[in-house]
DNA sequence: CTGTTAGCGCTTTCAC
DNA sequence: GTGAAAGCGCTAACAG
């Protein structure tokens, strides 16, 4: 393995001169650059870049904690995050923060002790305070899918309270009336603002939510299933339900044909989050799309910018979402 | 933030004795470690680990090249390895190889640029030779669904060839016999040999495969869809598709309803991976797991044992497919 | 069991 | 525009 000091020899200049044409920072003479270009060919010199980390305090390297490593949501948002860095040659360390705050900030510790220049933070269960501690250390961070007062620069967001509104008020518009609702857990921002956008909904069009048609789930689909099994044994009829996020309309729709019901038949069902496989469930799932992959393209961006300088480009911190209306969801006559 | 030389001041002894109780490598006396412990406690000391992967020419990291950063089937195998790898404390590098050539080459040279100690791959596009002459290089590396002459050691495979046999033989145990097959692209080597397997069954009935009953598709949705477009405009009769993959299978599935016929009323479908929205699928998919996940834990321990000499650690270099019956194949009366 | 002493391969002032 | 030299923070012989 060529080190640069063989290079520098072989091309007779000296280290610093081969670092600079490395590095391309500082001016060197169109001459000296070729021989020292050639030297690096007829070597095949590659820099060590564990030496090379050393001594510029820089390591390259980006951490990304997600809350889980497999997932359609995850994956969405990591393969944006991946290629957006890549394409500038850095690299991504992951790590899994499983939506518990002890991993969590195993999690962000490990990555900061691993030298990374700057960390992506999807984090659900570490609270805010914790956050605005480690918003004062050394390494920058930015926030995806949460908003930490103070911090909003570091944040890159869904506007979840719209995404909820929007899919109530789509469901509204086909000439529902009788809506249950099944969230994610409400101690998660994200599931509360999705549920708070639902009752804006309601309410603009003078209705109420029930409170036996409102079920708190898990984001998982096992707890849609749970939440329609819940809600069929309520004594309120319903012909539509709006859930937080797919996966639990995945579960709640199994709910409702094991009981030998049809969708959207006999209950329509309205998702949120526009998840790969939506498009592959049967009938196709209404949903609202989060545009996880953009928004991970963004918070790479957003360290490409603020930790590698690359001023040129712009990052947007709040992200609409939009309808996806698909065959789940019937429209009722008047 | 303290440095290794500052701790040693603090406990009055050598940079050399600090190093040892970091790395349990050399017996220190209980008194002198108890000192040292408390210097880095009160100092808050953290390894730089930059400065020790260049002394020691370990970087503790392990690169992992996948096709696609996101998708089930990937996310799964990710997870595997992320977990297994980080209990040790060793962290991951992720990179995209997209299924091309270039683009694979290319993500291995990065990876093994920034000093991963060794790779964990899930290459497609990459000819047998590239590999071979990798592997006398000095980074090493486990691949993941590959099955290399003469390294086979470095091999983790799902017998993809007993899969497809077990995916047909099962839908002929429910008294199938005209039975048509989407395959993947047949040049990666898994979809061939799932093929087999496929051919393998029928002639055990004494059937064969008619040629205008089999399709190569691409291994996603749009393949299986056209796939299976394809099929119901050929003149034969069939009433059961085999899919080289869960993907396609859902994709022939949208098809098939959207001809206006019934699964598995009209059509049975089986499909092959067991990726986690199948469970999701109406009418749930009849399946062969593909255990992904355990597979990516065994290459991580294959790197554990391989480069960071965890001896008691146990390798398995090939997995069986299991069938996973569920509602998407009729029994037909005989 | 503990200390001394070279580096690991590169970046970065500071001179010239 | 180029070179000399001092580290970056740690590991790993080698001595004792």
């Amino acid at each position: 393995m060529a080190t640069i000091y063989q290079v520098s020899e072989l091309a007779g200049v000296s280290l610093a001169t081969v670092s600079r044409v490395m590095n391309k920072n500082a001016r060197v003479s169109e001459k000296t650059t070729k021989k020292v270009e050639e030297a690096m060919e007829t070597l095949g010199y590659r820099p060590n870049s564990m030496a090379r980390s050393l001594a510029s305090n820089r390591s390259n390297s980006v951490g990304l904690l997600v809350s889980e490593v497999h997932g359609p949501f995850y994956g969405a948002m990591m393969s944006g995050i991946e290629s957006e860095l890549r394409a500038s040659g850095m690299h991504v360390i992951i790590a899994a923060g499983h939506s518990e705050e002890a991993t969590e900030k195993d999690g962000i510790e490990f990555l900061i002790d691993r030298s990374c220049d700057a960390l992506i933070l999807h984090v659900e269960a570490v609270s805010d305070e914790y956050l605005l501690e480690l918003s004062r250390g050394r390494t920058p961070f930015v926030l995806i899918n949460r908003d930490v007062e103070s911090i909003e620069d570091n944040c890159i967001c869904l506007d979840n309270e719209l995404g909820g509104y929007l899919a109530t008020r789509s469901v509204l518009d086909q000439g529902h009336t009788h809506i249950a609702y099944i969230s994610g857990p409400l101690w998660k921002k994200d599931a509360k603002e999705r549920y708070l956008g639902h009752q804006r909904a309601l309410q603009e069009s003078g209705l109420t939510q029930s409170s036996s048609l409102s079920f708190e789930g898990d984001f998982q689909a096992e707890g849609g299933s749970q939440g329609m099994r819940h809600l069929l044994a309520s004594p309120d009829a319903f012909t539509a339900v709006v859930c937080g996020n797919d996966e639990m309309a995945s579960g709640a729709m199994d709910e409702v044909r094991d009981q030998g019901l049809a969708i959207p038949g006999n209950i329509s069902v309205q998702g949120f989050d526009n998840v790969g496989f939506s498009n592959y469930m049967f009938p196709k799932l209404s949903t609202v799309d989060y545009p996880v992959e953009a928004m991970g393209v963004m918070a790479a961006r957003w360290v490409l910018k603020n930790v590698y300088n690359k001023n040129d480009l712009a990052v947007k911190n709040v992200f609409r979402p939009k309808l996806i209306a698909r065959d789940s969801v019937k429209k009722l006559p008047r």
